[in-house]
DNA sequence: CATGAATGAGTATTCATTCAT
DNA sequence: CATGAATGAATACTCATTCAT
């Protein structure tokens, strides 16, 4: 009955924001980005069709904020906020980590590589690719194979993207068939355990 | 004066056909399968929007076309051929060839992927893995990881498909920046210098 | 301020349902059912291409709509609700009530017979006809004219029905030529008037 | 091999004008006027979609054109070139062909019944049924009633046409329901057994 | 004459977006 | 704030008609 304070309703705001990405990371992954319509996502939040355009200017815009958010999502995901030097047993929980998490994320996998195939989004692709090679991420994996007197780290560091890219493209888009945990095993033999 | 032979519009349908096939393709590897219009097409083509349903029924069975021709296309690049037991002169001639035809066939390996991660094209995209699977390369691969002794070879045959895939699919759509050759030096070295 | 209420959206769907139906049914009447396209209908209604589909999911499903609401209208029309001995005076009324609503609902039955004519739409008008069989009607029919000592009484009533359909359709096609009142008249007479 | 006479390639043109209206004729009743291609008339007469056109300028003619042998036809069904007056004997011999002729010609008829309902012929309707009326027929059959003492003998023509309409109608549209041949006898004995 | 490839105007349908309430 | 009715531009698809050979 009483007023809200600005708080609460910047609260209510963010949650119902959030709800709205939700619904349409999920309709994306599932459906593809362009199969999935306005009205499905309104559905799917629970809400009208014009609420969403109170929250976002258009599909693009909502598209571009999944996209921003889980850039956001990727820093938690890639950078363990590790400075100094990786030992092959941290090595080892990263990567027992980053599968962990890809195994409960895996609309969000599929979303983004959705989007890494998507012609529309090779700008916002790039510029995402970028902030990876950019990030402490790379450069600590780099480290890690220089450490580990690998021939030509930085190539290294490709490929070990590249494979993981690999792997988790084929997981998430073949989860039943896919055999994740020994190959995740296999990794861990060969990365961390010379 | 006289009417075209039975040969000769048997022709014309073919080269048409091809044609089309080949526009489309060009298109869906550019802009997305479903951003890519009828319209657009036939533009690319120089024939008229009417022509293309002479042809095809639907942009629907146009697609599967493709994907038709486009796993005929896949054989041609998996299945060398190769009964026999591979050397490692002979692994190493493979993985030049594939990376080779990888290189003259961009748009096809954009549209592959694309594939992939389309949800619509599920079903299509597990038959086709499904073709991979029981086809001669598969097996190749598979026999000579044992025949090297590698210790879980059908594993191995996994992770070798999974990182070839996540390096293709990486040079494919970021073909500038992604260091293809030394990758192909380094996966040589890796698989067939022992 | 507020938003609308339910009811008033059901009301406003209801109004608009009803607008289409009639712009339909008086078009298809008057053009015939394949000439009269979407375009047309939504500018006699005064609305949107758009808007049909909001209310109906096809032109196909609009038509099956409007038979429909026209077996119900058909009904009203057809079962005046008697169950016990039709005396001459009460068929007398039977049929002036039907020949003053045939030429107050003259799209409706030339819409009737045009489906009745259109082959696409046979199996909706074999279970129209199915209906009609089994409706009072019919049995009402056959059975004055079994009080009234007509030797096949059965196939007395397939005769008046094939004869007003006759009238009826030569009617409402040739409305200005048709002597449907003098027409009323001799069929009164006929089945009246002993 | 030798050449052929102004007189054989007349026959031929003659011949094939034939095929093609009777094929549409056919395709004009099983599916409606405007479900009908001209591929599919073209298919069903065994020749090009081309060769329509060099036998007729646009579909619009060739459904004319089928209205114009169709008239004809009509006139041999309906004008049995009787001058004088008719007997009950030959007024029972002219029902008994009509529904003889009717079981015969069911895609004519449907067509007819067609074409009646259809607003985008109506123009053509009107001046056939200008053209019976003023034939032989109507007259033959007034003069009939006027002969045996019928009240109205004009209204009786009216009431007589639109009842046979209506059976025909009925026959042709559910011909295995139909009970043609008692409807037959009934109106035999009405009209013919005082 | 005969063919069927080719054209393009016309139609149904979808869906992001707007807006009155 | 919230709703869903309403719009219309965009798109797939059809088919009568033309025309080069």
């Amino acid at each position: 009955m009483s007023p809200k304070t600005k708080e609460q309703y910047a609260k209510i705001r963010e949650d119902r924001r959030e709800l709205i990405l939700k619904a349409a990371l999920e309709l994306f992954a599932s459906q593809g980005i362009s199969h999935t319509t306005i009205h499905q996502i309104a559905k799917k939040a629970g809400i009208s069709k014009g609420l969403i355009y109170n929250y976002f200017t258009s599909k693009e815009e909502l598209l571009e904020e999944i996209i921003k958010s889980s850039i956001e999502h990727l820093y938690a995901f890639f950078d363990p906020d590790h400075d100094g030097i990786l030992t092959t047993e941290e090595m080892e929980y990263f990567i027992e980590q980053q599968i962990k998490m890809l195994k409960q994320n895996i609309d969000f996998w599929k979303f983004l590589y959705m989007l890494l195939v998507q012609p529309s989004a090779q700008k916002l692709v790039h510029q995402l690719q970028f902030e990876i090679l950019a990030s402490g991420m790379w450069k600590m994996i780099a480290s890690y194979f220089r450490n580990h007197k690998f021939e030509d780290p930085e190539l290294e560091t490709w490929f070990f993207h590249s494979m993981l890219d690999g792997v988790y493209m084929n997981y998430v888009f073949n989860a039943e068939k896919y055999p994740i945990d020994r190959m995740k095993e296999l990794i861990i033999q060969r990365y961390c355990k010379p």
